[in-house]
DNA sequence: TATGAATGAGGATTCATTCAT
DNA sequence: CATGAATGAATCCTCATTCAT
């Protein structure tokens, strides 16, 4: 190693920070830093109170600063929630991979899903309550993002119809549509609710409910 | 019937309208128009562009006059739910009253919570998706509302489970989240495809889904 | 006299208060007093510096009143030169139509242009130096309003040459140019210099060096 | 006189040239590339969609670095007018000290003032149309700079009235006043209607009037 | 009861300028 | 000399609500 083993490396690395991702969004400490200042104040204030001007301050950066890494204020919102949620769908793909049968995929995803929010509550707080209040341009978004998790619902769904462990005849969009709403509406409960219960502990109930439904055998 | 009929009549009428709802909220006419009004505008503009001067307009009244009935624009709101869901409700309610078994009974409450909505597209939209717009207070409050809901499944429910049709150990709670969530995303996806498909015959696939969940016997 | 009567001119005045304006504005006392106050404080504080909130204060209402006469800030601007352009022609008009010959017309114009803003200071700060701080598109509707003072000009013009006292040969554009330009020169002149020496006084030369040109004869 | 005397005072310019202007200014082959960035860039985007991090770009240069040049923005505005006017007005005397009689002269300042900006449209439109839109402070100081062309004016008139060409009792500053109002007037015009009309072929019958005035023989 | 003109609080965003490197 | 990321002041307009008539 050499000097211009350094500056290669210093290039290197500076080429790195200095890349955009892949929305062509500028990025940074800063920028993250941005996003997690977004998620408390919008937890703590509610959407409608989170002025720019209080996540810049909690973030540590001046407003205008706001706005070197972000179009605008919906642009913030969208970036967490896609920062945020693609982590989200990411750990719960992770953690389905190590699993062997469809039927512990699902049971992962459930319990993954409700371990992630009852982790992290002030993002709970910011995705079931807050976020829904945004206007329909920005939910349009949301949905864009929320479809990786609906594709890897699909993903379990078929491999649990392969090996004959669901129905042969499951609608794989009814099913979709019954987990998805199912787990959020329970989070969004326990969140309405002040988190007072112990959200991860429903995973396995829940998990039985969906898989064997209402009917007793 | 001569001037003093009239005047009495009137007397009557007025006192009838005057009379405070069970909510010790004035009623009338207006009131109705009001609401309808509201269910409208906020329909074809959306919840942020939904001002109180475009709901008068619409009702045919003066934006002072809506002061007269409604406490401010969240009661007109809150208001609109409780008059829409309470018909909802009953109607459902209604209907299952017809029904023998359990299994009859929560069909009957999918296919007609899927019918209502299919029917009223305006309703289903504020319902769905402009009314979740709204802070988390008045969300508090539909809530509420939906408690009558919820009492309804629980009635469904504690029967089927005596009638040994549903689960023994069925978590109440778990399983009215199971069945709302999902009915709400299924109708939710529906409306914000712009409802080009028919929701009604999905309450039978549905139906089958909830009670023998995703597995296959 | 009766009640009919009453009733009438009752909404005789009704509909006369509730006359819009050509341009379909509202009209009203605080129209006028929205205008007075803009040319005040634009004159005091510069074009830059004439808050909407400041113009409000200074008419004695609301901001949000504003918006009631106005549909923003630029169309306070434009109504403002409308206004006071308009009656600024027209009471040159009035005048030129009491003189006989061609001469007396061009010197009253002078003489009436001269003295209008010789005796509203304020007025004359906001047309000859701040209202030119305004973006293109006002300016351009400031052009349509000078329209009316061009042609009036060009009427004088016209007869002058008939009466021969103006050249045949007169091109009317340069013509018109030179008169304007010279005039709104002049003027600009003399706010820059603080109105300190006296502007109508300057009407006669003015009119000597226009008609006679620069050359001894 | 001879080559070396040449060469000595050539490097005594340059050397000047670099160091500070006589604005006490520093100079440099950036100082130009800014001013010129800045021409094209007001007359493109007009003024004030001229930032600053615009004329940087333009001039090649980073934001800060106008500001090694430049005091702040307002100073790139005048330093261009000081600049250009100043050329401007130098080629005039020119031209002019070539001519023998007044009248040739007030004609050939005529002929020059159209032909200069006729020849250079971007600093049309930013003298005649965008650096109007500046505040009043930056208006007094572009008047300072026309003294320059107003002396040159007053040379010319002084020598026509000597030469007995002119009246006897012309009034300088009204002279001046008619002659600037009116060329900036028609130049203004010509700029505001597209520049598609030829200006250089009025400075004929332009000189013709002002020198003649409105009134035949 | 009904009206509707008037109110006034509240916030996202731009861009000239600085200064650590 | 040169850079450019960071700064932060400054303002127009909307719309729920009131109250004199």
């Amino acid at each position: 190693m050499n000097e211009w083993s350094f500056i290669l490396m210093s290039n290197l690395i500076k080429s790195c920070s200095e890349r955009k991702n892949a929305m062509g969004k500028k990025r940074g400490p800063k920028y993250d830093q941005i996003i997690e200042a977004a998620v408390k104040v919008i937890a703590e204030n509610g959407y409608h109170h989170a002025q720019v001007s209080k996540i810049a301050k909690e973030a540590g950066v001046a407003d205008g600063t706001i706005y070197l890494y972000f179009k605008n204020k919906e642009d913030i919102l969208i970036s967490l929630f896609e920062e945020k949620m693609g982590r989200f769908v990411d750990k719960i793909q992770e953690q389905i991979e190590g699993s062997l049968t469809a039927k512990d995929k699902l049971f992962i995803l459930i319990e993954m899903h409700f371990k992630q929010l009852a982790e992290n509550r002030p993002l709970a707080i910011v995705t079931q309550l807050e976020l829904r209040q945004s206007n329909p341009e920005l939910r349009w978004k949301i949905n864009e993002v929320l479809k990786k998790y609906l594709d890897l619902m699909d993903t379990v769904l078929t491999e649990g119809k392969e090996s004959g462990y669901f129905s042969e005849d499951l609608d794989f969009r009814l099913a979709r549509q019954m987990i998805f709403g199912t787990l959020d509406e329970v989070v969004t409960n326990w969140v309405m609710k002040d988190c007072k219960y112990d959200l991860v502990s429903l995973a396995k109930p829940m998990h039985q409910l969906l898989v064997g439904g209402l009917c007793s055998r």
